[in-house]
DNA sequence: CTGACTGCAAAAGGTTTGCAAAAAG
DNA sequence: CTTTTTGCAAACCTTTTGCAGTCAG
């Protein structure tokens, strides 16, 4: 398993280093799970003057160049990781709207099954889950 | 297992009977699954008056008692499906953009998993997948 | 130098809200 | 007659885009 450095990767795919694709990295690595928004607030801190299309148009060529993931959790915000983290899915509730993470080899069957079923290729760091958490089904019972 | 017609649903649940809330349920009947815009263009059809907040406002109120629900597929606009089609899993590919539906029954492993592993109780039909389709994986092969 | 990248401001897309009028029960 | 529901317009929030200036290579 060879690893490329953040530059290296971007130089590869023909991309320039910049001063902000390096604090989006830096600010998803420590983030862990990010909206645009929450991103650009932790850009911010090092450098006020990143303006918030510039965070969107960055997470786009990490992206590409698959240096970050998106997920979507519900309504208007995606999420952003880093894809060092382990892969993981997300288990949104519909009730509480916690989100939840679970390894993602829970969902290795299930992936298995898709593949041979209908030839598609799942990836999985992308999957979200909705429905109700344990702590909301907890509640609902006692009523 | 019991049947109750739509009125009476809403009636049960304290909410009043309206045209637009009867256009609205027919629409998504019909168009199986539908963005708000697309739904409130449907209505329109029959009732050129009715409004898209009410579309949105009607959604709401038809999801709330158990007559409709929603899915997210993809960054766009949420679609809403009848509670009476058979629940499906949308396989969402990322290179095409095409949505594929498969059973819901594919997914019965996943979540007995899931329920089992973190008490989570999934609404199936809500499940959406992100990756590439078997078409796109062979086009890649080629290169 | 030169094209890629950025900041800014404005537009676009999707959804929500306040309010007065209309309709349901 | 009372309360919910609706239409309308405006607000809102997130994301995208055009453009002129800036910066990496």
């Amino acid at each position: 398993m060879i690893s490329l450095d953040w530059d290296e990767v971007l130089r590869l795919h023909g991309y320039r280093i910049t001063p902000q694709r390096q604090l989006v990295l830096e600010a998803v690595n420590t983030l862990g799970h990010a909206t645009p928004e929450e991103l650009c607030t932790e850009v911010q801190k090092y450098a006020a003057a990143v303006n918030l299309s510039t965070i969107y148009r960055t997470l786009e060529v990490l992206e590409e160049v698959g240096l970050v993931t998106h997920a979507h959790i519900g309504h208007g915000a995606p999420t952003y990781h880093s894809v060092e983290e382990d892969s993981h899915i997300h288990l949104v509730c519909d009730t509480c709207s916690q989100v939840e993470s679970v390894d993602a080899e829970v969902a290795e069957v299930f992936v298995q099954i898709l593949r041979d079923k209908v030839g598609f290729e799942t990836d999985v760091a992308h999957v979200s889950v909705h429905g109700q958490c344990a702590k909301c089904l907890d509640r609902q019972k006692l009523l």
